[in-house]
DNA sequence: GCGATCCAATGCTGTCTCGGTATCGGGTTC
DNA sequence: GAACCCGATACCGAGACAGCATTGGATCGC
């Protein structure tokens, strides 16, 4: 796991289609593939379903982005408290 | 920033200790510091204070140890909440 | 039906990241 | 002041990862 895959997915899932979300993240579409499909093999469950049209979320995705996008949120989160107040950031 | 340094910063502040931390993560010293020191560099700001005897958390470091226990239990949640109940995996 | 088109997946390669070993430098202790 | 404990750094090799090129499948237009 890690956390620019869940970006990646976010991306992805926001865009419901890999090279379009590539090219959001300034990514090419190979390295933005492989990233869903180690999520998909991590997390033992499918994610998206493969359309000739792009990716649908399936149940199991949907589950997913709602946590994503938590982490991504309490990250900047994290970042901004932690650089800001406490050490004479503004 | 990445989920591995997020561990390891909450390993080392629970320890007050780079090398112990490291036996508890499978790891070695050398790395573990730099996980810290990369941190810090991200952040701009100093999450703890070198001392003799170890490391202690400073204030910003306190501030960032609360939010990354936060960060790490929302991915095991998401994780298991993905893999588990929608999907068929028990 | 066949070529063109659009999509994600895969093979391959170069690069860059990252962990491990060895070593350093500072500070404390006896 | 020598030994010791701590984190930081230099260096190196292995693994991860992004990009390019290509494949394979499905739809659309003629």
């Amino acid at each position: 796991m890690s956390l620019t895959y869940i970006q990646s997915f976010v991306a992805v899932a926001e865009e419901g289609h890999v090279g379009r979300a590539a090219r959001k993240l300034h990514l090419t579409q190979p390295p933005l593939s492989r990233h869903i499909l180690a999520l998909e093999d991590e997390l033992g469950t499918r994610l998206f379903e493969r359309t000739p049209r792009g990716m649908k979320l399936l149940p199991a995705g949907e589950v997913f982005l709602s946590h994503a996008r938590r982490i991504l949120a309490e990250v900047d989160i994290a970042i901004e408290r932690t650089k800001g107040p406490g050490t004479g950031g503004r």
